[in-house]
DNA sequence: ATTCGTGCAAAGACTTTGCATAAAT
DNA sequence: ATTTATGCAAAGTCTTTGCACGAAT
């Protein structure tokens, strides 16, 4: 477990703050507030060094760099949502059945990811 | 549509011969066979050429450089299955039910993507 | 006092672009 | 002959790393 600096709480206090997975660009913007000095470099090491102690969980979708979450909101089973009109992504809690259908004779399943998009409540409204 | 050169035929050459989706290093490595001077910048123009000509669909799978597959194969709904002990990128043939259930209220869905992980066939052997 | 993290700048990996040449029409 | 693609090298973006300094234990 690394050493409790004050960029490594502001980064926590980022994650706490936004709810939502992020990514190194609005982490840094994010955290800046509380730690002015905070360089992108120390953000990267951070949030691989949070992912080694399981605070964090990286959040990879289709054609983007990764971004994180939480380590909790990361431990109950769940999938995402990503609109196509503000780019946000949301947690989606649950899952489908038959997944295993789809697969050819001699493969297994060890896991999967599922992506939803299309436009979310504040896009729709 | 693009002019029909030597290295664009090479290119889709590769397509046809792989079956399945291929990332620009391994297109370049398989079209070099056929035209050794073939350039890494030239298979990135020329990729976003054919995907432009609909000829070339891209596949994005999450923490990965996008693969392309030929059109024809994307056509047909499907999703793919990524062994982790191979790296190799499959295609699944046919979908689930139920995704619609994971939307929190007010949000629309207008397309998914499904990735299986696991073990393939031949590794599985 | 020692250990480990930070900032900065340089280096890497991957992708894109400017430009003169070559190929296709 | 004209238009468009190619190869090469340079530049961009994103991420990682080396190193001297500073902060945490």
């Amino acid at each position: 477990m690394q050493r409790q600096t004050t960029q490594r709480v502001a980064i926590e206090n980022a994650f706490t703050a936004a709810g939502r997975p992020l990514g190194p660009q609005e982490i840094l913007e994010a955290a800046r507030d509380e730690v002015p000095s905070l360089n992108l470099a120390t953000v990267y090491r951070t949030l691989k060094r949070m992912v080694d102690d399981r605070i964090l969980h990286p959040v990879e979708l289709p054609g983007e760099s990764p971004r994180y979450e939480l380590q909790e909101a990361a431990d109950k089973h769940h999938h995402h949502f990503r609109c196509r009109k503000c780019d946000a992504v949301f947690d989606l809690n649950g899952c489908v059945n038959g997944l295993s259908k789809l697969l050819p004779a001699g493969f297994q399943m060890s896991g999967h990811d599922i992506v939803i998009y299309g436009d979310c409540r504040a896009c729709n409204a």
